[in-house]
DNA sequence: ATGAAATTGTACTGAAACAGTTCTATTTAG
DNA sequence: CTAAATAGAACTGTTTCAGTACAATTTCAT
């Protein structure tokens, strides 16, 4: 299977816990790590790389943490997942790396690779992080022992 | 990045060369293999996988070897990724398994999941064999140093 | 000023996945 | 019956990854 990392994956749920309150003040990483139950630094490595990745901005110091950058409409899956993972590209081919590849003077794919990264490339970068949070709004809220339930059924959004 | 294995890239090499000479008699793995520069228990293996994805079809004894199963318009590249990667997941959280996550009961983020994967499995089931063919076909010509060189300005087919 | 609380950066380690190989069995044409 | 090919199973070294730990820096509050 095409796999993207564990720690994309928490990623890809710390940002959309972000978003789901966006409004509110700075989330801390001690905060978000017990929302989303993942260890302490976890957490901490991952809002760092998104940091560096210009999908958050950070306050340090007491009273500091993170919030969005951008507005959720505005922030792609494909920058998240690009933050934390590097450059969507499938094989190291595709990228504009050279000499990694002994056949590369006589590739006889290259373009194709590209052709592939450039239709997944797409395909996540159509998908924005508030695709993934109105479902959630929507859906789930938060029972009195603290834990998440589904409350109306997935009603799609811009996907089929 | 997002990572297809190495394998899974020759595995696409090979399907490409069998692809361009689809109307030829059958290719054995040896030929292949020289063809491909790739060392011939690789080449083996790749085409077993193949062929046990239903992708190609095998003749067995001397004489044998390997040629599609459908039409290159018929093939697409999820198709081969799948018979080589298993489905076309991001995350264990993606499949329909369950009890692989312990926090699968309040995940918040699953039906996301399924959104993102969704995309991506569309991206890469509407790139079919024929469209990695023909540009390499039309596009590319061979050089006095043995040099790839593209001729004509890439043509996208169905893809943007 | 001083201390507490937070982010930022670097480095390490155990585990899991992957690439690639080797060996053996089975099939088929001559 | 033999050579040439596919079919299947098992093994191993390497690499990558997840997760942790520790030290440095910044900032608000007292």
């Amino acid at each position: 299977m095409i796999r993207l990392g564990k720690l994309t994956d928490y990623g890809l749920v710390l940002m959309t816990y972000i978003a789901s309150n966006h409004d509110r003040s700075l989330h801390t990483a001690r905060d978000l790590a017990v929302e989303s139950r993942l260890a302490l630094p976890t957490v901490s490595k991952l809002l760092k790389e998104l940091l560096q990745g210009g999908l958050l901005v950070s306050r340090r110091g007491i009273k500091g943490g993170y919030s969005l950058a951008r507005e959720p409409r505005e922030i792609s899956v494909a920058e998240i997942i690009a933050a934390l993972e590097g450059p969507i590209a499938l094989t190291e081919c595709s990228t504009d790396v050279s000499g990694l590849c002994d056949l590369e003077p006589c590739c006889p794919i290259k373009n194709n690779q590209q052709i592939i990264s450039q239709a997944v490339g797409g395909a996540l970068g159509s998908v924005m992080l508030s695709d993934l949070v109105q479902p959630l709004h929507l859906t789930m809220i938060r029972d009195a022992r603290g834990n998440l339930v589904p409350t109306i059924d997935f009603v799609p959004g811009r996907m089929q």
